[in-house]
DNA sequence: ATGACCATTTATAATGGA
């Protein structure tokens, strides 16, 4: 089971780019985040034809999300509980035996401590999720722009300043106790040390002198991340024109039948 | 070489993104 997911920076903007890339990699799965548009104007149809279902909660300007599945899905909420703020930043389906959260976790540098308060608010209800998960035994993923460098090496030297919000110690250690749940961060579960950005600004180069971050991550439920085969961000994505920012990251599973063998 | 981007908004500069 191929599952990606991929801040897309304007679905609309995208468009062309997101089949293409659906046509070559063949995912059962993309969550995608930052679709910038409303519900009733994602092109739903063009994704159906490429053989997509569509869970979409869309919104005006900044924001919205949306997850496109091959299979059969059950979209089980269009927000993320517990956390009280009317914004399209999360959409949870459940498909092959899996719940899987689609997330677009606040950046937290604008608005003032107001605002970065907002992100620490998305992540603890993200940890309860998590936790009623756990609690319930549900096999899942959380995926999508997590906002958060998790360690250092997860920011290129340069690419942000001490205070910001994607790097403060309250955002990792934020990002730590949803992982100290018993998750697996899926990329690194495969490649524990060196850079693998999934995000290089567009301004100053970034791109063409490596300057990324990792801030988009899959994390794992334990049954899950026992049948965790592969797990890589799709750098060439980032050379297309007109590209989004951030690049797919992708993690295929085993079956089940195999990872019981 | 100390600059430099991109998308959206009932736009034509401001704002958010990261």
């Amino acid at each position: 089971m191929k599952i990606a997911t991929w801040n897309v920076n304007s679905v609309r903007q995208r468009q062309h780019l997101i089949l293409d890339w659906l046509e070559r990699e063949q995912p059962d799965v993309l969550m995608m985040q930052e679709i910038k548009c409303e519900t009733a104007q994602f092109p739903a149809e063009a994704f159906q034809k490429a053989g997509y279902d569509c869970a979409v909660v869309g919104q005006k300007s900044y924001n919205g999300v949306a997850t496109l599945v091959k299979s059969g899905m059950e979209i089980t909420t269009d927000h993320l509980p517990g956390f009280d703020h009317p914004v399209a930043r999360y959409v949870e389906v459940r498909t092959q035996g899996l719940t899987l959260g689609n997330l677009y976790l606040p950046n937290g540098n604008s608005g003032g401590e107001d605002g970065y308060a907002t992100k620490l608010a998305f992540f603890d209800a993200l940890t309860a999720r998590a936790r009623a998960f756990l609690q319930t035994d549900t096999d899942f993923i959380l995926a999508g722009d997590y906002n958060v460098c998790p360690t250092p090496e997860d920011c290129a030297p340069g690419a942000l300043g001490p205070d910001d919000a994607l790097v403060r110690p309250q955002s990792r250690a934020a990002y730590r106790r949803l992982l100290w749940l018993g998750l697996t961060d899926g990329l690194r579960a495969l490649h524990p040390s060196g850079p693998a950005y999934t995000f290089w600004d567009y301004q100053a180069g970034a791109w063409g002198r490596d300057c990324g971050l990792r801030i988009d991550h899959a994390l794992l439920s334990p049954r899950v991340a026992e049948r965790l085969e592969t797990a890589w961000p799709d750098r060439d994505e980032r050379a297309m024109e007109r590209p989004s920012d951030h690049v797919p990251l992708i993690v295929t599973l085993r079956d089940k039948a195999q990872a019981t063998a």
